[in-house]
DNA sequence: CTTACATTTGCCAAAATATGACAAGTCAAA
DNA sequence: TTTGACTTGTCATATTTTGGCAAATGTAAG
């Protein structure tokens, strides 16, 4: 649990009055997935986030980076060096960019 | 490949005149495995990494935190977001402390 | 209380991914 | 050309993730 992806998509959802029923046909997949990707129990797929920013009306490149984040907090929670692991990832991005 | 765990592993190895034949045994695998890990072709177990430090004399808090850099730098790289991403993150996890 | 409808939960088979083991390959030194 | 260290490829098995369904929960209305 503990999405920050999840979280947004269900605001975005929520603020326009759509139902799961209405926006998981659409991401071809049945309300109970769909449930499970907002409350974080899994993920949704990188291609479908075009998909879904599109349907709610959402900047595709916020929810590439929450949901990068999500992702990158599911491996760092819980680990004591998660602080020094993601400065020293941060420095070898800039390097290689 | 480009795997910062890696490489030092097999500078440590190295500056010791280890062999791989050596050091693989006491992790429970062969030199392949070994192998392939130093490359970065596979991933260490978490679990195996207290063994190593030992093995190599290292610092158990560095190799754990180059571990847990090199899982989070395979999921950022060629992430256009990945530098946002890591941002969030980072503050996602001091309020959590 | 019963119905209707949205969402959630649990389960399990199937799909996808990672791992372990081994054989064969390269390469350098003698 | 033999030896030893390391590398590479393959493949069966183990582990993890996913998709799909059925049943459960929650809630508002009649």
């Amino acid at each position: 649990m503990e999405s920050k992806f999840g979280e947004r998509i269900r605001t975005l959802r929520e603020s326009q009055n759509l139902y799961l029923r209405q926006v998981a046909p659409l991401l071809e997949m049945d309300t109970a997935q769909l449930s499970k990707i907002e409350k974080g129990l899994r993920q949704l797929k990188k291609e479908q986030i075009p998909i879904l920013a599109k349907v709610l009306k959402a900047d595709q490149k916020e929810l590439e980076t929450l949901w990068l984040a999500d992702q990158l907090m599911q491996l760092v929670k819980d680990e004591p060096t998660a602080d020094e692991a993601l400065k020293t990832v941060s420095k070898n991005i800039k390097n290689r960019k």
